[in-house]
Order: C-alpha cells, then sequence, then structure tokens
DNA sequence: CTCAAGAAGGAAAACGTTTTCGAGGTACTC
DNA sequence: GAGTACCTCGAAAACGTTTTCCTTCTTGAG
C-alpha cells in the first residue's frame, strides 16, 4: 500500500505539506504543489478513508435505514438518496432492516461505531426503538415519508392532506357520489393525514364521513385484495374507490376484475405513489404522484445542513403531490 | 466518546487486555473478562471500527456496485445480498451507477480508498473498466449475472442455457408450433446464452433456428413494447414467444392486447425472472424464475472465500431456473 | 538598517484500535 | 531444587492520516 509518506519522499517535501496539498488548506507555493500532485500522479496514490476519517472526525458516510429495498417504493427512494448523497461526496451504507426489530437496532449500533456523520430513515418502522439508543442523539438524523410523534424529529414527506384532497377532487370532477378507501395501517401517521385530506375534501362537497366505506389494507397486494373483498361484500358498484398505494390498487383491481366488474366503467380506482408499473398495468392506473426526487433531495439537503450545524428554517418538509390521469378513472355513469 | 482506555480505566487492567476479551483472542481469566464486559456496559462502550479497520485491515466492509436499484430485479437482488452479507457481519457501501461510467469509476475508487474487503458486481457495466483499475487487483470480487469475458473472473449466474431450454420445453408441451423471442441486447453474454438454450431445445423437436423469429429488446417495458410491434408487423398469430424477462413481456402483452390480439388464446407469452408483478399482472404472466435468493447467497460465500483465500473449488457457479406456470401461456390451437 | 508580518513548510502529537514482544507468576517434570 | 511450559497480562509500536505548533525565510514599511 502506497502512503503519503511515500508520496512526501518522492515529492521531497513533508508529510504534512503533502496533506495540505490534497487538502487544499493552508499554503503552499505553486511549485511544492506541483511536484505533490505529479508525485500523487507516479504512484498513483490513493489517500486511506479510515485514517483520514479516524484522525479528522469527518468520514462523509451516511446510514440508509431502510425497511425493505426490495419494494418498488423503498427502491426508488433509495435511488434518488444515493444520487443526492453522491452529488455531495457521501457514501452510503446500506441497512435493510425488514421487520426485525432485533436488525434495526443491532444496525443502529453498527452506524453509530462506524462513525457515520449522520442516517436517514425512509420511513422508520419502531419509533420508540429510535430514542432509546442514547448515543443516537449524537449523530443527526432524518426521517422521510412518516411523521413522528416525537417532538422535535426533522422529517421530509409528501404533502398526504393534499394527497388526499386530490384524489378526492379528481373523483369528485368525473362525477361520483359513492366513495370507498382502501388505508393504510392507521396506526401510521400519514394514513391518518391522507384520510384526513380525502374526508374533507368530500365533506366540501357535502358528502358525510360516514357514507365512505374505509378498510384498512397493508400496503401489499394481498392487503388490497382483502379489503377490497371487504368492500365487495359490503357495498355495490358503481362507485370510485381510492387507495393509499398503487400496490393495493392492484390487487383490488383484479378482485374486482375477478368478480366481473369492470374497471372503470363500474369502478373507478385511483392509486398513490405513481409506481413505475401503472403504466403497464391494464387498465394503466391513475395515481396521485409522490415527487420522489424530492423527497429525497430535500432529506440529503436538511441532514446536511444538520451535520454542518447550520441554521434550520423548518425542520419539517412537506413536498406537494400531484395527479397523473390514466384510465383506471372514468367519469360516473347510472347503470 | 468513551473508547477502550476509559473501560480499561474502569475495569483496572490494560487496553490490551480489553481487546482482548473484546475479540475472544488471546487468554485471560474468567475474573478479568467479567470486569471488563462490566466496564463496557457501565460506559456503552462501542468499539471505533473506523481505528479497528485502520489497524487490522479489516474492515467487514463490502462494495455493491449495482447499476440501478430501482429496477425490480436489482433491487430484489440487493434485498439478498443484503441478508447474506448481515448474516456473516459485513456492511454494504451502496454504490449505483446509473449509466454512468466516471460514477462507475469514480465509486470503484472510493470503495478501494474506503478499504472494502470484497466488491459485489450484479452486472457489471463495463468490464474493460473493471479491469483498468489496477489497484483492483488487490480486492476480491464477483461478479453475478454476467459471464465475463475476463478469463478468471469469478461469476454466480443462473443457468441461462437450462432458462432457455425451459421456456422452450414448456411452450413445446403446449402443443405450439410457431416461436418468437424477444431478446436482451445480445452483445450480453446471458442473452446469448438464454436464446442459445432455447434455440437448441426447439431444435431438438426439429424446428429450424431461422423459423424462429428473435427481436432484441432493452430489458425495459418500453423495449419489450417496440419489439412486439416489429414481431406483429413481421408475423400473425397464433404463436409462442419467449420474453428474456418480465417487463418486457408486459410490454409485449399491453401491445397484443392494443392490437386486438387475446394473451393466451392468440399468443401465449412466457417471461423470466418471476418479477413480484407477474401475478398481478393480466393475465397473469408464466414465467422462468430465477432463484434470486440463491445467486445473492452463493455470490457472497464465494466473495467470502475469496477474502479469506479459502482454496476456491470452482470459481464460476450456475444456479437452475424453475419454471412458474400462469395463465399467460396456453395450449396450441387452431384458429 | 531594523522590525513586523506573512508565507512556506516541517516535527511531532493525536485519533482509537490491534498486535508484537516480553515479563512475571504458577505448576509440573525430572 | 532446577528447569520448563504455560497462563495472564502490560508497554509500546503500528496503522495512515490530520492538526497543532513552531521555525525559517522573504518582503515591505518606517
Amino acid at each position: 500500500m502506497v502512503s503519503i509518506r511515500d508520496v512526501a519522499r518522492l515529492a521531497g517535501v513533508s508529510v504534512t505539506t503533502v496533506s495540505r496539498v490534497i487538502n487544499r488548506r493552508g499554503k503552499t507555493s505553486k511549485a511544492t504543489e506541483e511536484r505533490v500532485w505529479r508525485a500523487i500522479e507516479v504512484l498513483q496514490y490513493r489517500p486511506n478513508l479510515l485514517a483520514r476519517g479516524l484522525r479528522s472526525q469527518k468520514t462523509r458516510l451516511l446510514g440508509l435505514l431502510v425497511p425493505d429495498i426490495d419494494s418498488p417504493f423503498f427502491a426508488r427512494l433509495a435511488r434518488y438518496i444515493e444520487e443526492a448523497a453522491y452529488q455531495r461526496g457521501y457514501n452510503l451504507i446500506l441497512c435493510n432492516v425488514g421487520e426485525d426489530p432485533k436488525k434495526e437496532r443491532h444496525y443502529l449500533e453498527v452506524l453509530l461505531q462506524r462513525q457515520v456523520e449522520g442516517i436517514i430513515f425512509p420511513r422508520v418502522s419502531d419509533e420508540s426503538l429510535l430514542f432509546r439508543i442514547p448515543s443516537l442523539s449524537r449523530v443527526p438524523y432524518v426521517v422521510l415519508d412518516r411523521t413522528l410523534e416525537h417532538e422535535e424529529a426533522p422529517t421530509v414527506k409528501l404533502d398526504n392532506l393534499a394527497a388526499g384532497a386530490l384524489a378526492a377532487s379528481h373523483l369528485l370532477e368525473l362525477g361520483h357520489k359513492k366513495f370507498a378507501c382502501i388505508s393504510g395501517p392507521q396506526k401510521i401517521t400519514v394514513c391518518r393525514e391522507r384520510l384526513e385530506g380525502f374526508l374533507a375534501r368530500l365533506a366540501q362537497e357535502g358528502i358525510p364521513s360516514h357514507d365512505v366505506l374505509v378498510v384498512e389494507g397493508d400496503f401489499k397486494i394481498e392487503g388490497g385484495r382483502k379489503a377490497m373483498e371487504t368492500i365487495l361484500s359490503l357495498s355495490s358498484p358503481p362507485f370510485a374507490l381510492f387507495c393509499m398505494n398503487d400496490m393495493m390498487a392492484f390487487g383490488a383491481i383484479q378482485v374486482a376484475k375477478e368478480r366481473g366488474w369492470r374497471v372503470p366503467e363500474d369502478i373507478s380506482v385511483i392509486g398513490l405513489d405513481n409506481n413505475p408499473l401503472c403504466e403497464v398495468f391494464s387498465p394503466p392506473l391513475t395515481t396521485v404522484a409522490q415527487p420522489f426526487d424530492r423527497i429525497a433531495k430535500e432529506g440529503i439537503a436538511l441532514l446536511c445542513k444538520l451535520i454542518e450545524k447550520k441554521k434550520i428554517r423548518k425542520k419539517s418538509i412537506t413536498v406537494p403531490p400531484y395527479l397523473i390521469v390514466r384510465q383506471s378513472t372514468a367519469p360516473f355513469q347510472e347503470q
């Protein structure tokens, strides 16, 4: 391994000077800089980042703690997080925690041991765990896509109230009168917010909340199927359905078709997320899109500010959703 | 920051002893061990992994260099890679390189600077780049899902010949006589292998290769669409279609339906990968499944052996595909 | 000419571990 | 009783950087 000492020797300067040249800090003459760079080039020298991190306390390392990288949602988010981190010169340690609280706790410890400068949580699974780790208070973190009960937690997420309202508005504009909703787990704050936005918008048009059939799902295809079965056993088309993510919408539509209902003629369905498969599904799914790129970008930006101990204007950021109309929603028609 | 020195002081032993206890190497009496562990507990001491890595040359860090984490294929693979790495006590640095050779090169350098013990490449984009980095020769690596031209490169991948044959067998058993294939880019070795397996199996039944319509796609939905348009302009149903991944099959089926053809009645379609969305697609897609879990597991196992400089039996491993029959394939019927 | 200030660069400490080497003690063998 | 093996443990070096502190030299002002 070629070290900074070898560079110093070849360039005929001290180790200190080499370090100064590399880090562009302190004064060095043009001539020495030239010699140092040439020596680096000749020896193909690359600084050892472990040593640098150890000494300088700056590792340029971030932890990415994600529930399930093998889900379109998180994979998408991870991609943009990586992009934003890369642009700022940070590397990411990938921690896929699944449903395993032990693994989550373990990873949290390991990240701290690795001296990460910050941690980004796309949806933390168990927030109480988070704050039970004492040393965590020393490293900045940002939570994406989830509202934490914890008072001061910095978060970046969709404007979920607006998202619910957007879905409602679209369905109302199409003339629908009867509504159902497949929600995510209600213990998750974002789901409650989406529902609130949806119902509030309907209420504005004189549709009372107790007229809207709300069934809880699990954000997965299978949960969407089950929820749709419940809905169809309690109510009959035509109606308009808002699913709190696209996966559940896929499951729900599948069940509807199996039962002989047509989408969108009998049932209009709108999803949420804008999963890339919306386009290829049949019918292509109308959805409330999340701007994943902005969420990730704002998240990393916020985290960096926290790391640099800058003044923060707002510790919680919401980004607006937007509507993508495809073919799973259609004007209401009397049957 | 509480360091090993603090632990030593509190336990009334030397730093050496604390290190010995933690790493379970060398002899220590039960009594001292007890005292050390208690001190660690009291102080909530956690070793600094940077320092450990610097001194011991063992970072327990792996690089994961992936073309696009936001693709179902790689996300799935990444998930199982993470799982396998986690079980062996390794952490992963996530490098998403996209189509950007500069980024790939940069990440390769950074990984080496971070002293990773190995690198795992699910499909390396440009292999020549790989071997142009001189220092890379010092760190072990494994390539997944791609055959490299480079002589000795350790790889783990699907048995692509078998995969192609499996698709052919299934379609033959259904009685089909006319075949088409949407391939991935032919410059990729795995695609050539799949095609070879497919055509060889057909040839066994007396169907000559030049009777099979092969169109090249790009592994994406849009590529599947375009390829299908070409196929339908050159040939007319009924026929059986083998797509080299599921995404292209989705696109192809979409086009077929738009043109008024029925799947599977007019066109039987079989995909490859077993994307989770096969189930929810309509019709649910018959496919040749890749055992992602095994590929990832064998890949990490191989990498670990290389790191530990163990004797390797085989540097290249192939794992068998398996067939999942759903509803996009049906017995051939005269129209 | 003197003096102060600044530019350029070096020696050594420091970061927090592991590892090497060796010291001291105890138990066992002959 | 001497020699030896083994167990237990500590001092100090080492890993490859950055950072602190200091020295030397040059320049310009008065």
